[in-house]
DNA sequence: CCTGTTCTGGACCGGATGGTCAAACAGACA
DNA sequence: TGTCTGTTTGACCATCCGGTCCAGAACAGG
């Protein structure tokens, strides 16, 4: 509602690294010390199950310095959600467009389930924003998300057209790598506790969904 | 840690209906008020960013008075995760040794997606529980729900030796029809952002998911 | 009508939680 | 050494939140 120009010069603030790289080195690794611990509370509490305590201790950290580098619990999820989408379009990005088409959509796929293998914080975080309806999120959703997801789908659809893929739904085709892939992150207990402690879900994963977008995809 | 046998007589208690299935008429509809309004709440908060206010209100009755049905927050949302694990399984039971595998596999994800559609609610209190490492449902998890899946991938492993289906992995196969049909419910608002106002994602999933696992699953 | 039981909610309690403040501390540099 | 800027923390505060108490209201059944 109102601007919060809680700038001045008290509190070293979030902002875009935009012009000013902001300050001294110790502020630098704080927060990112910070950002890191809030990241492993938020992910597993959602924001309000989420206290500053925890991250504060996690962070090894006391409340009040905390709240030196950030001014508020919610500014610390801010700052975490607003860097998480740019690194989880990432990939998607990256579908060439002058690429084999089968490849690049492959590659994709790995590409993402890479990220649900190595960053399953950040999946979840994304998966409790998403849950809770996008309160913090939605804007970004219609916007950046939106964008890329109507460029990308029309290139499939494309390719799909030229047939140099199957005749596919390239909208619902995305979904279903984020789908396939976010959910060995975000359910992984339930994958654990089906598979027993002698599997490894993901080397798993990875050659089933091979196997299932290649025949998806095959003319 | 301790048992807090706090039956007696005073408050009712849940409990399953087993023998006794309890009281006044008006205690049941009012039990059935408060599941349903905790459902939208801890569904859309999870467990620790609901409140038992928001609950109490959203079920248009007292604080007090709501405890007096449940004696704490925890009881009620126990007593929906104890209903839940058993809803969520039925469509998976329904899978038919007997029946022709192609159908089988198709009905059931049908099935799947109508709950998803009918019943987000249910599936986001789900995927809340699963987010946070299931810290009230690992033990059902371990027990029924890895039991039906391992029955019913055995199932569906038989098909694929007889050649009746392609050569698939049953459990991942089980794991991408839970993982595609959830999404439709847990992501909705991407869903929803993506495609617009003038789609009906339900819709489209039918029926892309209808080709996606025709094609995965023909010899 | 009375009487016992069930149901309801205003007031309250103790502990957790987000956030503040002022005072102390640390390092850089003159 | 003194001072200035940046960093850290113990003590504190106001609010929220789960849960309790108790005094009634509603509703049997006679």
């Amino acid at each position: 509602m109102d601007q919060r120009n809680k700038d001045s010069a008290d509190p070293p603030f979030p902002g875009t690294e935009s012009d000013a790289p902001r300050r001294t080195r110790i502020q630098q690794k704080n927060r990112e010390t910070i950002l890191d611990a809030a990241l492993d509370v938020f992910s597993q509490h959602g924001f309000r199950g989420a206290t500053v305590d925890q991250i504060a201790q996690a962070a090894n950290l006391s409340k009040p310095n905390l709240l030196y580098y950030f001014p508020s619990k919610e500014a610390i999820h801010v700052a975490l959600l607003s860097t998480l989408l740019d690194t989880w379009l990432e990939p998607l990005r990256r579908l060439d467009p002058e690429g084999e088409p089968r490849a690049e959509i492959l590659a994709y796929m790995h590409r993402k389930l890479e990220m649900s293998r190595t960053m399953p914080r950040e999946s979840r975080l994304f998966a409790n924003e998403m849950l809770q309806g996008a309160p913090r999120m939605k804007a970004m959703l219609e916007g950046e998300l939106r964008d890329l997801a109507q460029e990308k789908a029309g290139v499939i659809a494309r390719w799909s057209a030229e047939g140099r893929i199957a005749a596919i739904d390239p909208y619902h085709l995305i979904f279903a790598i984020w789908a396939l892939t976010q959910h060995y992150a975000d359910f992984e207990v339930q994958v654990r506790a089906i598979l027993g402690p002698d599997h490894d879900p993901f080397a798993e994963a990875d050659t089933f969904l091979a196997t299932l977008f290649e025949r998806l995809l095959a003319r």
